[in-house]
DNA sequence: GGACGCTACTGGAACGTTCCAGGCCTTTTC
DNA sequence: GAAAAGGCCTGGAACGTTCCAGTAGCGTCC
């Protein structure tokens, strides 16, 4: 009967129980068309009855190519991360390329490490959805597979393709609302010094002058959200907030209502990026949305021209999205 | 000078540039004890200047182990699982084991697939976190690397460790503590037919029958939240409520809201899980809170056993914890 | 001064695939 | 009826490592 081994089949055991020669079980087992339909259903019934399992370290090894693409995420917990994952799996499903995650635990050190060992594994090529990581590690990484990166790199790295939300426009669109509603004096609540973030700060200053008004911005880090909340409750402070993020934007709306200010009737506020948290707190947050699972469709899509050869190295921006909820309201 | 290959260099070229054979370099690379200081410079020196990198193909090939875990999870989004992951790494970093993430995304047969593909690519062993695969599925994959799950099997495979949360204990804990604020009509909103609801299930009744009380129980599924609001409503209703999950505690909380009913006023809620949510909502859940760093160190244990030979599947049972919020008080 | 042991190194065989150049047959073509 | 073509199959080389059995050189020991 079969081999008393232990250890997992090879091509090899296959070959010897069905007569054959392992070449012709590794064409079988491919689908050539050069083997006939009776030999090819023996060598598929022996490979199945045996339990054989193609080795892809092997065939990785002298094909040079393992049909896994890397994704590599900072923070798992943040439901940002999970839908732009949606989108690049959906397409390398329909590409027939399989997807590893590697977890940075929200630490650039970490995301390093897992990118080497992605690389050292053999992908086929990596996105990299953090703005984490320094140009000097992307670059590196990026002269040995293709890659990609959804987000803000803090410096252009070269070699590295890159797909991003159109923070300017989205920024414009949420100070535009405000403006809308009769709000003039608005304040930014900034998130960091990243840049998305110093996008989003700087568009906001250009359209609150460029509608006559003064911007006034604090910094989340230095205690912005209770700092904005202190210039609300003074008499002709400001009547609207914009978040630089959400997790910025619902903790205004938590410590407003603490303070028995009303929102949006005292003060109305907007976030940035449509997460889960801004669904559920109440009043449920305006904010503006990235199309996540686009960018990740679009990131696959560069991906994989550059697998496939293509040496240009591209920046795609996408358009983000004002989602109008019950946190803004008429000036008061 | 170097090669002028435009492919990754290997050990060959280090060795060719350096003037040793290949096994010397393998040997300079791992850091054997047995070459001399000045050689082992001038070879680390080579594979630098030539950007040498270890190829974990050719390694895992001849090595039959790669030094990476895989772990496999049906949502990511779904915190629950994010820290868990944290548990697990946590160790692996420790132990110099990588760890890539297959995803799920909600369904079974992509879950299997990812499976599949990950023990291609010869990872060393595989943690599933995720109730969703079922028996057989799991007995393959045990039967070509170890396997241990996290969370509860619909039924109990062969060959697979299991780490699990005591529901019947948790259960217990969150009845036992509405009996203790003196209710003593608690009906249980069950979550689904799976492993851990039935558990809890029948833990709600039996807490509840040990007090002479009589459980009431409706399904989630079947609209239960609204039915058990309706049952509040009326004159010698539930005045407290168990829920399956906290999905569905948070879900009772705003409905309850939405319909005038207060918490606790009129009806205190515990949830299962500790979820972010359930600390954001107002007001904030009482829950069941599981073990999950725990339960992802204990089975990163299991596994570390399995993968070093020790044939024995075993099963875990942690301890879960009550965290009282503000979501109940004493009965009316 | 031969046996021994140590240190530092080497060459070739494995690992499980795919790829390539061919080798039979049988059938078709002129 | 010989040559060409096509269908089906094979053996060996490659992929980049690690592992194993040596080997050369040199000092030490009795």
């Amino acid at each position: 009967m079969s081999t008393p081994s232990r250890s997992a089949p090879t091509i090899v055991d296959v070959a010897r129980e069905a007569g054959v020669s392992k070449s012709l079980v590794s064409l079988a087992i491919r689908g050539d068309a050069g083997v006939s339909d009776a030999t090819r259903t023996r060598i598929l019934d022996v490979a199945d009855r045996l339990g054989y399992h193609s080795n892809a370290l092997a065939r990785g090894l002298v094909k040079g190519r393992t049909q896994v693409v890397g994704l590599l995420v900072s923070d798992l917990s943040n439901p940002y991360f999970a839908d732009v994952v949606e989108g690049i799996e959906e397409d390398a499903t329909a590409t027939g390329l399989g997807t590893v995650i590697g977890h940075g635990r929200g630490s650039a050190e970490v995301l390093a490490r897992r990118l080497d060992e992605m690389l050292d594994l053999g992908v086929d090529g990596v996105i990299v959805i953090s703005a984490m990581l320094d140009a000097e590690t992307l670059d590196r990484a990026a002269a040995r597979r293709p890659l990609v990166m959804v987000g803000r790199p803090f410096d252009a790295p070269r070699r590295v393709s890159v797909v991003r939300n159109h923070d300017e426009h989205g920024a414009q669109a949420a100070v535009g609302h405000l403006l809308g509603l009769g709000h003039t004096r608005i304040v930014h609540v900034a998130s960091s010094r990243r840049a998305a973030a110093t996008a989003r700060r700087s568009s906001y200053k250009e359209t609150m002058r460029a509608a006559g008004l003064e911007p006034q911005v604090v910094e989340a880090a230095d205690g912005g959200v209770s700092q904005a909340l202190d210039l609300v409750a003074r008499d002709g402070g400001p009547t609207a907030c914009f978040a630089g993020n959400d997790r910025i934007g619902t903790a205004l709306i938590h410590d407003a209502l603490e303070r028995r200010i009303d929102v949006p009737g005292a003060i109305s506020v907007v976030g940035y990026d449509n997460s889960e948290v801004g669904r559920l707190v109440r009043p449920a947050l305006t904010t503006v949305e990235q199309p996540r699972e686009a960018m990740g469709r679009e990131a696959m899509r560069l991906l994989l021209s550059r697998i496939d050869g293509d040496r240009e190295v591209a920046e795609v921006t996408l358009e983000p999205r004002l989602v109008v909820r019950a946190s803004t309201g008429t000036a008061r």
